[in-house]
DNA sequence: CTCTCGATGTTCAAGGTTGAAGTCAGGCTA
DNA sequence: TAGCCTGACTTCAACCTTGAACATCGAGAG
């Protein structure tokens, strides 16, 4: 029974080729702008972007991982090191001590405006500049069902 | 001069933290298929299928290395626990000793063609399946277009 | 022939990620 | 109130990646 496989015909082939190249590149140009013009990297910035666009500047580390996508541990670890750089502070929940809140400081506050511009830039460079509205439209579509797709199949 | 930033406009964020998240979340997901069903990673599987598809099983480390867009170091390391494992082995190339070959045994070849259909049917589980042809095509434009601005803004 | 140079790999230390195990708070049940 | 129990982190060991430093090979210049 190995031979009901359904291969990929070329068209996919190339195309799920392309995307990949694109996973195991994108991330280290990203990664390198941002290491460069301001000393964090992507994650990094996801996370202190993510806390400045919500009330308070405060979220909770189990929402920080949800949005980020990464594991707790994962997330527990870089909070550690971004605390010790003084760019946020980790808190215990007033309403409820299960829960740690993450804060982001005077200091993580400007680095992320001062980061801002440059990444900005370097995500249009890379990806968005060049493209049509049509492009843009169909890459979120298909970005936003692969994620589905992993979601469903993934973590239930 | 901060005020002359094109930031994104709504379409362009959410596409970009659409393709954001599948980044993030994708390379994990074929990982896991492949590590469960195969014990090998994505990455792994990327090396020894380039292998397996080029005249006679053997490829340059750096060749490799370029398909793969890696690090030399990284491909170095990964053909070390590959060739412990028995999927591939090394020799210097006979013609040129300053290259050396990555040649797939007959252990790795079955290894592939083991789990090419399990990772085949991931890749059009999380990916390929449900996307029209003209989303493929885009996928594909889109996903080449990031890599060339990548290229060439990143590595001259 | 020898020297230098560029390109190819390898190694090593530093640091990041992962998954399993551990800790802790508060809700639920009796 | 005591005794689980679940969910939210944290920690730790194992492993992986990275970038810099180090060989090594062969080509080209003098």
């Amino acid at each position: 029974m190995p031979d009901d496989v359904r291969w990929l015909t070329d068209k996919e082939r190339v195309a799920w080729l392309a995307l990949a190249d694109l996973m195991l590149r994108l991330p280290a140009a990203l990664d390198a702008q941002l290491l460069r013009d301001s000393g964090i990297t992507l994650y990094d910035y996801f996370v202190l972007s993510n806390l400045s666009m919500h009330p308070e500047r405060t979220m909770r580390l189990s929402e920080l991982a949800r949005i980020t996508s990464s594991s707790l541990s994962r997330l527990s670890n870089v909070v550690k090191r971004l605390e010790q750089r003084g760019l946020l502070r980790r808190e215990p929940d007033p309403d409820n001590g299960r829960y740690t809140n993450a804060i982001l400081t005077g200091a993580g506050w400007d680095l992320v405006v001062a980061a801002a511009p440059a990444h900005v830039g370097a995500v249009r460079d890379y990806v968005i500049d060049g493209l049509t509205d049509e492009q843009i439209e169909t890459l979120r579509s298909v970005a936003c069902h692969v994620t589905e797709r992993v979601r469903e199949n993934g973590a239930c």
